[in-house]
RNA sequence: UGGGGAUUGGUGUAACGGUAGCACAGCUGACUCUGGAUCAGCUAGUCAAGGUUCGAAUCCUUGAUCCCCAGCCA
């Protein structure tokens, strides 16, 4: 999008910093990679040698679809790890069996190889679970307990939300000051499963009375007899978020954890649970308690808002379980998921994130960014077709009946090698509705009574009579075409030059060659900038509009559109076209058997975006 | 009313004490077999008030506005 590389946004400067002055130390054999592979995970496995560490990741709690917010994130970390020759990990952050399924975790794992951030290639860290450290943790927690730093509460959570305190009155527990060796019995019952579910909690012994409420004596573990997607039933205690997610950075060897504003708060925390592991721990792993533990350095951005958009997860549940959508891949969703469907492309969604650059402002961007890159992309790579949204038919009066020509049609005229084909044309043809004003208004420069338009690499015609029904409706048109154009192009004169010119050219398909199709016109799901800021009910702002459905005629060439299973970067997406003049579409798996859907019907399309329309704002529909 | 952050054209983003620049959008014009694309130009900004300084978006003070925090969620 940008003509020049943008300058490098805050967090790049750290950690060119931090590069600079070796803060995370070099890339040893031992971790730099597989050395010995002959492809391009040993190269760059050989290229980090020795170069200084940057090691990032995405941490996602499976328990919902990815969204462009996420895409963001991960355009940031996996970016960092590939422009400094690091590693990039995907961890799922499954600290919670209650929340968490399969299914998510599956669908991020596809979502985010399709974006591009391949963890398992040559900047790839691999694919890891906060769950498969639960030993590492506990360990850590039973250490912090006989250091005195962390204690088994017996409040229940209804007691411990009363007596947090406030900003200003310090909280209380009268289990802080329970001895060590008592709290370590009590952290081993719970983990043989001898308590109930909320009977009981390991808390960190930090500071009652911080202002930082984080910091009062948070809970380590809860007891929740669960099945765990990944550790089934071996635990029945689980560590919160705020304990867990820093120790799985220190665990994989995380060098910079960025992470959204709201951590801010939260930073002084995962300090405080390092630091007090790394107490009494020495370099060379001598003593009581072993080697020190790494210790990342965490970084808050700000996380990527669109206008016109919803991306709290809850929200997104609520709209995909309350049937506003027809589920996470609706194309009117703002989940990847759903982008994919609708058929942008990942390329696009870089550009995007790359674009808005990385700051701690929380600003909002405008949705048309998104789509403006999708059609920047599109533009480049999709091969054009016509289709007819709103067809009406228009009889040829000086075409034999029966004849056919097979005209040329540039494939895509942004990209040379795309080539030609050939497309019918024959006596009875569609026009787009729009395309056609019994009484044009002024700067209206396509078809009318009496008025000549080009007929996109076909002819100039000339519309010679409006035929209706008895209400009054325009049903036809007849038209003359003029022989001497065919292919386009005005005769010229003797001086070499077009003898006459229009300045309207519109898109047409023969009327006996049309393949009929189901398009989906999509929209954008909300009509206000920020949904529900005006009532504080979202559903008030739904766009009823955000998704229309015609049946209309396309491109014969569009017999060979296909959806296709596992062709892009490993995710299913259908083949995307530009139909001229009108916008982008995609095949969407709805569609039947023969174009390798999974549908009963014949074609369906979805328009992934129109295109630009630079008339003068007065003169747009 | 405690703590933690943030504030530069319409929207984003740079400038790290030394000419406020870039992108997108908008508006003109050129070109065009897509009212697309491309090319050229124009419009438009440092939250406020003080202070330090030869010089302040940048440093200091005070204030304004917005965001986050009192889950056994992440």
């Amino acid at each position: 999008m940008s003509a020049e590389p943008r300058p490098p946004h805050f967090i790049e400067q750290i950690v060119a910093g931090d590069n600079e002055s070796r803060a995370w130390g070099v890339w040893s054999r031992a971790d730099a990679g597989p050395l010995d592979d002959p492809g391009a995970k040993g190269d760059a496995a050989r290229a980090r040698l020795g170069r200084p560490r940057v090691h990032t990741r995405f941490p996602p709690e499976p328990n919902g679809y990815l969204h462009i917010g996420h895409a963001k994130s991960i355009c940031l970390n996996f970016g960092l790890a590939r422009e400094n020759g690091g590693k990039f990990n995907l961890r799922f952050d499954d600290t919670n069996p209650a929340k968490e399924e399969q299914e998510f975790v599956d669908s991020i794992t596809r979502d985010v190889r399709w974006l591009g951030a391949d963890f398992e290639g040559p900047y790839g860290g691999g694919l890891h679970f906060a769950s498969n450290y639960f030993g590492t943790m506990y360990g850590y927690a039973v250490e912090l307990i006989k250091k005195g730093r962390a204690y088994v509460c017996e409040l229940s959570a209804e007691e411990v939300s009363k007596r947090r305190g406030t900003p200003t009155v310090p909280g209380t527990s009268p289990f802080r000051d329970r001895p060590a060796p008592d709290s370590l019995r009590l952290i081993d019952e719970m983990r043989r499963g001898l308590h109930a579910d909320g009977s009981m909690t390991v808390r960190a012994r930090i500071d009652l009375a911080s202002p930082n409420f984080n910091l009062r004596d948070p809970v380590l573990y809860r007891i929740l007899h669960e099945h765990h997607h990944n550790t089934g039933g071996e635990w029945c205690i689980y560590p919160m978020y705020d304990w867990a997610h820093g120790l799985e950075d220190s665990i994989e060897g995380i060098t910079h954890s960025n992470c959204t504003l709201e951590f801010e708060n939260h930073r002084p925390l995962y300090d405080w649970f390092i630091d007090a592991i790394n107490e009494g721990r020495t370099e060379d792993g001598s003593g009581p308690w072993g080697p020190r533990i790494h210790h990342p350095r965490q970084i808050e951005f700000a996380k990527l808002q669109l206008s016109s958009i919803l991306l709290s997860k809850r929200n997104l549940r609520r709209m995909v379980e309350e049937g506003f959508v027809a589920g996470w891949d609706d194309p009117r969703m703002p989940t990847l998921s759903a982008f994919r469907r609708r058929g942008f492309t990942p390329e696009s969604i870089r550009a995007l994130c790359d674009d808005v650059g990385c700051t701690k402002f929380e600003s909002l961007i405008d949705l048309a960014r998104l789509e403006n890159a999708c059609r920047d992309h599109l533009n480049k790579v999709a091969p054009r077709a016509m289709a007819v949204l709103n067809p009406l038919r228009v009889t040829i009066e000086n075409w034999p009946e029966g004849r056919v020509e097979h005209l040329n049609f540039v494939v895509n005229p942004e990209d040379p090698g795309a080539g030609t084909r050939t497309v019918p044309f024959s006596r009875t043809i569609y026009i787009e509705r729009d395309d056609f004003m019994e009484h044009p208004e002024k700067g209206f420069f396509r078809l009318a009574p009496g008025a000549e338009v080009r007929l996109r690499w076909a002819y100039f015609l000339t519309c010679t009579g409006v035929e209706k029904d008895a209400s009054g409706a325009i049903t036809g048109l007849r038209a003359t075409i003029d022989p001497a154009t065919r292919g386009g192009d005005a005769p010229v004169g003797p001086d070499g030059k077009p003898t006459r010119k229009v300045k309207g050219t519109i898109h047409w398909v023969s009327c006996d060659h049309a393949l009929p199709a189901e398009v989906r016109l999509y929209d954008r799901l909300f009509t206000t900038e920020e949904p529900g800021k005006a009532t504080g009910k979202w559903e008030d702002d739904i766009n009823p509009l955000a998704l229309q459905v015609v049946r209309a005629f396309v491109d014969p060439a569009l017999a060979g559109a296909r959806y296709r299973p596992a062709s892009e970067n490993g995710a299913d997406v259908g083949d995307r076209y530009q139909f001229e003049r009108l916008g982008y579409f995609c095949v969407d798996p709805d569609s039947g058997a023969g174009f390798g859907g999974r549908g009963t019907a014949g074609l369906v399309l979805n328009r992934t975006v129109t295109l630009k329309d630079s008339r003068p704002k007065a003169q747009r529909p």
